[in-house]
DNA sequence: CTAATTCACTTGCAATTTGCAAGTTAATTT
DNA sequence: AAATTAACTTGCAAATTGCAAGTGAATTAG
């Protein structure tokens, strides 16, 4: 891990995932089910291998996501959050009611901003259990 | 701004904030009471005058942040969030809560995280009232 | 059992961004 | 008029990013 730069926890945090990627690797984790390489490698926006490899390995070593072999298939990595990892749910869940409300051209239906903000607590309940359960989305 | 990266929510907040440094000068002005350049700057993380420079630009770009001449000096200026960047008060405070909750060396005492988790609606209310009232903190 | 393929990376290098230190400029105070 | 304050700008070295091509271990195909 890199030299922390202050006790702030906003500067803590950032120090992991400031900056343009990491939190979309752990999107797709946390939202999309997507626990391969090339998953991550193909998610839309077009990260470089070489980006992708290093912060799957800082997310490791901050024991935010865990690594492992895939046992249907020995020459896949599995990756998936962890408890630390799952926690972000809030983090991006707020992201997404910012964008949700103040880009025009996000992808974010009314129905699921309203849900977001009017019935968080169970909505993170959901999202958190879907996490879990790896599987198509 | 910079051309973005995909329809995502998460990846057009992380195009504007998804760097090392932006958050944290949001974090002066919402959470600290900050409003003026060499306020930024003595922040305690060391952020060069450049790169505060060029953030505070972009967040005048973005409609997060507006700039103004500082009437009680003309040599100052005023930086202060617009509605959009109070807006994003939530997102600042899932961090906290976060590093508050997994980082073991962080400043948030218990209380404070007590009061983010269980009467989130209160203190964010009351923290939006804070920011708007410019002053010492 | 050998050859092709899949998948997860690594490497080399150019381009962009960051960070440091030293200006510069405009407004105020002395 | 000269010194000071405050907000930047500039030049350059160092670090990070991004692209394209390559490597190596495991699996499947013939």
């Amino acid at each position: 891990m890199p030299d922390r730069r202050s006790p702030c926890p906003i500067a803590f945090a950032l120090d992991l995932f400031g900056d343009r990627w990491t939190l979309l690797v752990v999107r797709d984790m946390a939202l999309k089910g997507k626990s391969h390489f090339h998953e991550f490698e193909n998610a839309g926006e077009g990260i470089a291998t070489n980006i992708l490899a290093d912060r799957l390995k800082l997310l490791v070593e901050y024991g935010v996501v865990e690594k492992a072999r895939d046992p249907e298939k020995g020459s896949r990595r599995i990756y998936r959050l962890t408890e630390k990892g799952l926690d972000l749910l809030p983090v991006l869940l707020e992201m997404i009611v910012w964008s949700g409300k103040h880009d025009p051209e996000t992808g974010v239906s009314a129905d699921y901003l309203d849900r977001a903000t009017r019935r968080r607590q169970s909505m993170l309940r959901d999202l958190r259990a879907a996490a879990r359960t790896v599987d198509e989305r």
